[in-house]
DNA sequence: CTTCATGCAAAACATTTGCAGCTGG
DNA sequence: CCAGCTGCAAATGTTTTGCATGAAG
């Protein structure tokens, strides 16, 4: 939909890390370049097992290292679950709506107009000063409503 | 806000559960009381340390086991938060959007407009059949603000 | 070289589950 | 009575942490 070229957005990200000085190691980048790519929103344990495929020496514990790394670099978009897992988007980390399959966990990423409307909205009733939003729509996809 | 009377919401909760067949225990009163009555948005163990007060041998996995039935009946509304801890709206139970202080985590609910619209173009876009959504916006409350 | 990153295993949480015994209707 | 609920403890799943070793800059 909104996607950039991999290769672009995968500069971007290592930009990001040198220019706060943060090293470029191989696993980093196999993390990196996954999440570039990615469409389909990965898991921590998605990531890990595609690293694992090119680099497989990398622990778990490094994936998570550098997702949480990239989020506080505001270079990858988490989204929490309701069951409690973690998903990831390093393609569009600017947040964005989504339409979740509570079935087959399919995701799909539309662009909804208005947004920013609400945002000030909320800040106007609330008073507080607003960084980011989480939106998220859970509902079944159509393939889903097909099956049933 | 849009709370109603405490007494009154409690006894939607009660019906529900006896229009179901689930029994009314004096564990899960205790819990409803909680639910129904709080403004705060409690977490799980918030709602264990309360009712323990009032009924010392309840156990938390009571507290679980109370929570997401009220969930699945939808009298209760589940917030998860990016740090994985969930928390519990009784008192409105239907969707709304939450402003969350990033610094002392306190919750406000006021009621926006267009959010009815919004569903129905990420309905129209996705071809998603859309049964519910989250909507958290993070920021500052003004307390918060003032203290930086 | 020096500092930061990695990998491993253990720890820390939040939540779920199995099951014996209790109890609401 | 007896199906369903409770409490306990153990199991599960996810994420974090401590620390010795290794490698990026």
């Amino acid at each position: 939909m909104h996607s950039r070229e991999p290769g672009r957005r995968i500069d971007e990200m290592l930009a990001k890390l040198r220019e706060r000085e943060f090293r470029i190691t191989p696993q980093r980048l196999a993390i990196l370049k996954i999440l570039a790519a990615s469409e389909g929103h990965p898991s921590v344990d998605d990531i890990y097992r595609e690293v694992k495929a090119e680099f497989p020496t990398t622990s778990l514990a490094t994936v998570y290292k550098t997702v949480s790394l990239l989020k506080e670099l505001n270079e990858a978009l988490e989204l929490s679950f309701p069951d409690g897992s973690n998903r990831y988007d390093g393609n569009n980390p600017a947040p964005h709506p989504h339409a979740i399959c509570v079935k087959c966990k399919r995701i799909m990423d539309p662009e909804l107009m208005n947004i920013d409307a609400l945002t000030e909205e909320m800040s106007r009733k609330t008073g507080y000063k607003i960084f980011y939003h989480e939106l998220e729509f859970f509902g079944l996809c159509p393939e889903c409503q097909k099956k049933n």
